[in-house]
DNA sequence: CTAACATACAACCAAATGGTTGTAGATGCT
DNA sequence: AGCATCTACAACCATTTGGTTGTATGTTAG
């Protein structure tokens, strides 16, 4: 399972964009827990079909759902690789947050050893 | 250090638009590594002053970084904790997932024990 | 075959976004 | 005091976004 290929900045454009959407991430939340047609999305929210339809494209465009066609039904599901990759990528701003605090500690350290 | 408020909708909805612009990840991974004044940050990038200035704001009011003032700077510095919840919350969604992985597991092991 | 259903997609609209320039207010330096 | 620097903020503009309605197309059930 390959999640750690470089994302362009368009992508996490893309993938965070995605996310900053209430609705859009209620339907990720769905889809997670069972994969399912855009009309029985589409029943929970207070907006059109159609609506509905470009929040699933914007989600498809980030890579956060896929779908495939099963008879008439349009049959949206998770993908939990781009899903990795966006924590993954919030962990690395959180790991250079700990590396300067580290740096500061040391920084700490040295200082007491020469006035103390 | 509280993590785990909830966040509304709305501020996971500006945190989430806040990171979904390449330059306002690059300040965001400045200020962490080193807080510095807003024309600092601006040097780096190819558009105005004030412009930049915009897209600390809407750092700002993503709670993803903060802004204290020395003398006529004002030093922009990153938010730990905002970053910690944004990652928490990722972290949620891919939890959803395994728990779904491995309740599809169970089905097949009670499938198996059935059939074989 | 026909009716109902699920989807696709275009056209349109208001509001938000990401940029610009220009002006004005604080602060610091000499 | 006077000038340069840093910031704030308004006004403006083009593009994107998030929604709508309407129409067309493919698919399944009777």
């Amino acid at each position: 399972m390959v999640v750690d290929a470089e994302l362009s900045d368009t992508e996490v454009d893309r993938l965070f964009q995605a996310l900053a959407d209430a609705t859009r991430r209620d339907i990720v939340t769905r889809v997670i827990e069972r994969e399912q047609s855009v009309s029985e999305l589409a029943e929970h929210y207070a907006m059109s079909f159609a609506a509905v339809q470009k929040h699933v494209a914007v989600l498809e465009r980030a890579s956060l759902v896929g779908k495939v066609r099963r008879g008439r039904e349009q049959i949206v599901h998770g993908d939990p690789i781009t899903l990795r990759r966006a924590t993954a990528l919030l962990e690395s701003y959180e790991r250079l947050w700990h590396q300067r605090i580290a740096s500061i500690d040391e920084l700490l350290a040295e200082d007491e050893s020469s006035t103390g």
